[in-house]
DNA sequence: ATGATATTAACCGAAGCGGTCAAAGGAGGT
DNA sequence: ACCTCCTTTGACCGCTTCGGTTAATATCAT
C-alpha cells in the first residue's frame, strides 16, 4: 500500500476504479481479486504486491471513497444560495461531477454499509462518524420556499427530484457494465440537460407569477 | 420440474421467490444453489430433487417470470383511458401490484438480459420476442395532451414520472436485502401514496384552468 | 403394513478462491 | 556492458466451496 502511490497515476486510477466497481457490484465476499485484476488490466500478483491481502485493498478503497465524497460535499458554494431551484441546481451539478469522475463510488459505499461479513464490520462505526460530519441532507431545510404557490408542496418537489436522479442513476447502473467511460460521461451530460429542463418547467409552473 | 407443481403452493412460492431474488442480486454464475435453498428454507437436495440442475431451475424461473409479467401488462383496462394522469395512474398501480406480489421479478429479468454466461445466451432471443409483444411503452403516445398548459412538455413529464418510479425502486433495491416481505409491501404502499400525491400536484399546476 | 413421493445429511470430484514464490522485465547509475 | 532496485508476472499451493449424487429417512394415502 505504500508502494501503490508511486505508480503512474493512470494505473492507480485503473485499479481504484476496477476495485470499487467490482466490490460495488458483488459485495466483499463475492468479489474476487482475479476479477478486479482482470478489469484493471494487471495481473493478480500485482494486486497482492501493492496490497498484502484482499481486505487491505478493500479498506484502502473504503478510505479513498470516504475522503473523496467528503471533499466533494463539503463545498461552501452550495450553502450560500437560498433560492430553491438555484440551490438544487448547484448541489446536483456538484454531485454529478463527483460521480462522473468515479461512477461506482456511491454504490460501493452503500454496499459497504450493508455488508454482513465480519471482516468489515468493525469499520462501520468509523464510517458512520464520518458521514455524520456531512450535513448534505440538512441543507435544504433552511431554503426559501415562500416563492411557491400554495398548491405546491416543497417537500414533495424535493423528494420528486431526488427520486428522479436516483432513477436516472439506476438506469445507468443497469447498462453500465458494457459501456465505455466515454459513453458514461455522455450519459451524465444528457442527464444534466434533462434535469435543467425539468427544473425550468417546474419553476415556471410552481412559482408565484411575481417571482418569475 | 414435473414434481414441483404437486407441492404446497406456499412452498412453491418460497422457492420461486428465493430463486428469483438470489439470481436477481448475484446473477447466474455467482448464485449458489445452497444460498437459494437456505433462503427458501429447504435443503439443497430438495432443489436438486425438483430441478435436475441449476440451469433447469433458472430456466423455470425465467419462464415463470415472463408469463407473470405478460399477464399483468396485457390488461386492457390501461388502454381505454385517455386522460394523461388517469392513464398513468392506472398503469402504475397495475405494475405496482405485480411487483408487490413478486418484488424481485423485474430485477431478475433485467439481470438475465445482461447475462454474459454462455448457458443462458440462447434464451435471450425468445425473451426479446416475448417482450416485443408487450406494447406497454407505446401506450402513452396516443394520449390526450391538449389539456396541458403551453409551458409544459408532456414528454418531459412522462420521463420525469418514469425516472421517479425507477428511483424509488432503486432505493428499495439497495435496502431490500435485509427487509422482510412485509416491510417491502409497506414500502410499495408508501410509494403509491407518494406517487398519487405527486400526480395530484402536477395535475393542478400543469393543466389549463378550464380542465380542473 | 406397503408402496410411492418428498426430504435430508453426508458425501464426492472438480473448480476456483486467496495468497506465495521464483524468475523475469525495465529504468537508472557506474 | 554490468549491477541494483523496484515492479510485474505465470505457475503453483492448500483450502474452501461449488454443483451434483447417494443412500437413508420422513410423510402419507391406501
Amino acid at each position: 500500500m505504500q508502494t501503490f502511490h508511486n505508480l503512474d497515476e493512470s494505473k492507480q486510477e485503473q485499479i481504484i476504479n476496477a476495485g470499487m466497481r467490482v466490490f460495488a457490484i458483488h459485495g466483499y465476499k463475492k468479489s474476487y481479486m482475479s476479477e478486479i485484476a482482470h478489469l484493471a488490466e494487471v495481473s493478480k500478483s500485482t494486486l497482492f504486491y501493492h496490497f498484502k491481502t484482499k481486505l487491505d485493498l478493500y479498506l484502502f478503497l473504503l478510505d479513498t471513497a470516504m475522503n473523496e465524497i467528503m471533499d466533494s460535499v463539503n463545498d461552501e458554494s452550495v450553502y450560500s444560495e437560498k433560492d430553491f431551484f438555484e440551490c438544487v441546481k448547484i448541489a446536483t451539478e456538484h454531485k454529478m461531477q463527483a460521480l462522473r469522475k468515479r461512477p461506482s463510488l456511491m454504490k460501493f459505499l452503500t454496499k459497504f454499509y450493508f455488508e454482513t461479513v465480519p471482516e468489515v464490520e468493525p469499520y462501520k462505526l468509523e464510517y458512520l462518524a464520518k458521514s455524520d460530519q456531512m450535513r448534505s441532507r440538512l441543507v435544504f431545510e433552511e431554503l426559501d420556499v415562500s416563492k411557491f404557490k400554495e398548491t405546491v408542496d416543497p417537500k414533495l418537489v424535493m423528494d420528486m427530484l431526488h427520486k428522479w436522479t436516483e432513477g436516472y442513476m439506476a438506469i445507468l447502473d443497469k447498462n453500465a457494465d458494457d459501456k465505455t467511460d466515454q459513453e458514461i460521461s455522455e450519459f451524465y451530460d444528457q442527464m444534466i440537460v434533462d434535469f435543467l429542463n425539468i427544473l425550468a418547467m417546474l419553476r415556471i409552473n410552481f412559482y408565484k407569477p411575481e417571482y418569475l
